[in-house]
DNA sequence: AATGAATGAGTTTTCATTCAT
DNA sequence: CATGAATGAAAACTCATTCAT
């Protein structure tokens, strides 16, 4: 890591620490800078705007979130295990990074561009994952896809129901009996497909 | 409808269509009060802070939107087709609403104490809706549900479900194959818990 | 004058003075609120941005320039004599707005369009005046025309002559035997016209 | 030409190019580091401070700008085809030419005085190039002056208008039937002067 | 009852300049 | 020699809120 990677790393890291603590509008430019114990103006030699901070922060975030998500998904061997690992390991991941989420969805809002491509692309590593998860399941014979159903569909429709806990998470800041909703979530769809 | 009331649903229609729009924080005062036709002062005699306004108008829509879901879904006579009934006119009717989890999200208002008590009491009629809908599947012998599932938990789980396609809605502005995607979830529920 | 009126002449006034004394790049929002007794804001409550106050002043300026030249030349009666007038009278009346000519200029150079209708009105106006001396002068047989001399071109190139001489008085601050050089432009164009 | 001088002139080049393009207040050090390849830092190495890049700039353009006009004055061989010439040569080269007025016209450094004398001597080299105009013109006969015309304010005088139609060119970017105003201003001035 | 006028307190952004290496 | 890194100081602009009328 070079010097000049190391600085826009501190940035990104006092913007995250801030942006988890306070939220999104509270942060401010002169925020991140004494927080990262720069100048305000050095922000500007490494980022064009406040914005590029933002989108640096979230990138970050969501390439972490996935990452710890698919190995403890690999970990497991057998589809309703993984279903399971997948649903538990992403809503307690996300309770660390419950701002940054947020986050992404108000800039989700006001409709930045770049950041829907990163959005996008995430979302295709994570509809990649959960189909590779049927696929498995399919294999095992744990699940059994009648005609009408395509693995496509069926992995769409499953992150979109994580996606509900997660956004339960960031709402409400708490997510009771995480395993046991889990667990039973994944028997429903196991059952379900059976 | 006295003249004070007129005027402060005036505010209120003007707040949300500006929300609906170009979200909250790009929604100012200022704003509110020419696409009202009012004096921007004037927001402050009948508000006590955009706070205020802002509450006025989550609280609407979520009335709205709650009592048409429950108007469609009590149509219905079966436990499986109210189910399905209830994800798709949910999700049919949040496309016309300023999405409530726009205002869930944000970060002030999230922190807002009246608020959070506005979504508790909207959640926690949702919950009876599904609960109801769950008893029904019970009374009908559609629904078996085994020792260590509780309807609570089962109806928590299930809002939750259906939360994450309104997410998918309102990040994506769009919701490919709705009716199909509804039809398989309430499928496999139903499976799941037969 | 409504109070508006008169607040917005305030603000022109005092933007006017500061640019005249200290020029355009060092007179801030900050400096022209000072100057006018108000808060910065108040100045965005009357007008949109930096540059609307600045176009004001230019506006009103140019327009009193005008209509001062134009005073002083229709009280002459001949075409000589008001050839002659113009001439003074505009460099004169320049030197009390030298700042404000300086800024107009500047402005040209930033290609800011509305100001570019400001001065091609401007212009019209003055080689009307101009026209009107030539056609005057035809009339007394003071000056006569060549086949290949419109009236058109002749006012343009007298309107741009003077410009010089406008630029003497921006670029240097003084323009020295300024009566003296007026009475021998004067009298070349004459006799030149003859 | 020393590696050093190679360097200042990339740098002057750079400058002079940017300030064409975007003026004189929007070209920053940064700008001119960028285009001519070097760190913004560098420029501090040959220059003390952004106003002596713009000296350079300027001392350059105008030592151009005299030399071009002299050279195509002097194959001139009669007073009218000089002062014909002196015009039309004046304003075609100014079109390609960092317009000097630009500079004169800005306001801080206007108040250079190292500048300030730059301009004087230009100045005064043209003054002389019309003044020897002017009295080949005398011994020629073709011009007479009359007893209260002395050849040095005419130069002046000369000098000035010739100065608006520069003006015309540098705030219009055009100058429409030049060469036909080039005559006729050069055709009045000479019977004017008969 | 309604609002025009005013603003304080921030916010992002800009840029010439410095200095250690 | 040359420059990457850093910044102070100031600039334009924003906006919820207040208050006299």
């Amino acid at each position: 890591m070079g010097k000049d990677e190391i600085i826009v790393q501190t940035i990104i890291d006092a913007a995250k620490k801030l942006i988890q603590q306070y939220g999104l509008n509270k942060t401010t430019m002169e925020d991140i800078a004494k927080s990262a114990g720069k100048g305000k103006s050095t922000l500007y030699y490494y980022f064009n705007n406040k914005e590029e901070i933002f989108d640096a922060v979230i990138k970050q975030e969501m390439d972490d979130f996935f990452t710890e998500v698919k190995k403890a998904v690999d970990k497991e061997i057998n589809a309703h295990a993984k279903l399971r690992t997948y649903i538990i390991v992403k809503i307690k991941t996300l309770k660390n990074k419950v701002n940054m989420y947020r986050f992404a969805i108000d800039l989700d809002i006001n409709i930045n561009e770049h950041f829907s491509k990163l959005r996008d692309r995430y979302d295709h590593s994570e509809l990649d994952l959960i189909s590779s998860i049927l696929n498995l399941g399919i294999k095992e014979k744990t699940f059994r896809l009648s005609d009408n159903e395509s693995v496509k569909i069926l992995a769409e429709l499953m992150v979109t129901c994580v996606r509900g806990i997660e956004m339960e998470v960031i709402t409400k800041n708490k997510f009771s009996s995480l395993t046991s909703k889990a667990d039973l979530l994944a028997s429903i769809i196991t059952k379900g497909l059976s």
